[in-house]
DNA sequence: GGTTTATTGTTTCGATCTGAAACAATAGTA
DNA sequence: TACTATTGTTTCAGATCGAAACAATAAACC
């Protein structure tokens, strides 16, 4: 986002996306950090006047993390007057040396919801202009966030939670092949909350969803898993 | 909705509303005739400048139905560059008498959707100031809709069916006392198929959401039904 | 008043799904 | 060859679901 072409933009109109990445054990999502303000954040931006929002967020998911074609999902629109506080804009915009008394980010904003869901380890997280540094925070341990972020967050995460079964197919928090128990975490993750292993592995397979290919052999003096994929979607 | 007070709303954002509405038997949604265009369009509306997006929808249904208070989901954000039809605005306008080659109406919009349930008896539709008629069209016999106002009822409709179960204690679509049979129809008509009539007395009573009271006496030579009444939330 | 009919309320019964535990298989170690 | 840790599978009881049968009853009809 260069902050000078505000004609570009659409007024009034933000997104804000929640990336959730996965480490093998924790859930964590993407945040920025001002500089010098202490404010953290989403990553978020705005929509250029000739491009569907859809893309303005795909845009900026690349920008942010260099991820092309991720699976993305808009999961609600924030649109109340308690998240327009133009005083955090100033004091951000003031720590960057920006003095100017107004400027159209001062102003009131109706933002959209995206959430991700990418592999923690394919990705080198970018800083925006006039934001210091960006990176993974764990779910459970979120820093104070401006705005109505926090809010935005928990919406995004009870959204995932309710739909997880019917987005399991775009998931791509997994390497190309994985174990069961490997599915198993993601799960916990997500959901916050243990699970059974044979009925777990009982209802994924009954979804028919993963190819089995070779054991993974790491030297454990145990029997070895098999490794999965998901199946290629037949559309 | 007045034409000339652009300057009180936020530029390039509208809301459309999808109201469900129940005659006893079949699924209606309102729609508006925009006059001598033969242009159906769903009934929407502007956000103010200082009003949250939630209350300009209450705001505009209001307007439309006379309904305060009515349960309202927002369910998708639509802001793909194919909704952007100048030309159309453009002939309902001028098809009003307004002859201007430029005018905010004719910029790009991106569009919160909002559904609501209503019930049907309890409405006198009103079209606004640049619409000649409004009025209820069954679900499967709709007319052409402009932009993409028919993707817009349709995922209204999924939305509404996946999550009927979550939104059944808001529901308005019926009267205060209603019977068993009357809430398999609501369901029946949301759902687009029927259902066992032991089966969904047998689930609903065990949701433990309503009051069983008196018997109603229609004069029908048979088994009177209860009447039953949604209880009032407790939270 | 007894019988019939239509509709509603409830129960039954088998099939299916779920949760928890046991059992079986197996890769390495001792 | 026995042992251990982990994974894959089966079992079994309980819950849930779908379909049908059964029971109750309000009015009409004789």
């Amino acid at each position: 986002m260069s902050i000078s072409q505000d004609f570009d933009f659409l007024p009034h109109i933000a997104y804000d996306s929640v990336v959730f990445g996965f480490s093998g054990e924790k859930l964590k999502i993407l945040l920025m950090e001002y500089s010098q303000t202490g404010f953290f954040a989403l990553p978020g931006g705005f929509v250029k006047k000739d491009e569907s929002l859809d893309s303005a967020v795909q845009r900026g998911l690349k920008d942010r993390t260099g991820l092309d074609q991720i699976y993305l999902e808009q999961f609600y629109t924030f649109g109340s007057m308690n998240r327009f506080q133009p005083e955090i804009m100033r004091s951000i915009m003031r720590a960057h040396g920006f003095e100017q008394a107004e400027h159209w980010l001062f102003e009131r904003f109706i933002s959209i919801g995206y959430y991700a869901l990418i592999n923690y380890e394919e990705v080198n997280p970018q800083p925006d202009s006039i934001s210091d540094s960006i990176g993974w925070y764990e779910l459970d341990q979120l820093p104070e966030l401006i705005l109505d972020h926090g809010f935005i967050v928990q919406k995004a995460l009870t959204h995932l939670r309710t739909h997880l079964d019917q987005k399991l197919l775009s998931i791509n928090l997994l390497p190309e092949l994985f174990t069961m128990k490997d599915l198993q975490l993601v799960y916990e993750a997500i959901l916050g909350e243990e699970l059974n292993r044979a009925n777990f592995q009982r209802k994924i397979l009954s979804l028919d969803i993963l190819d089995r290919h070779e054991k993974l052999f790491l030297g454990g003096s145990h029997k070895a898993p098999y490794l999965y994929s998901f199946k290629k979607k037949i559309l």
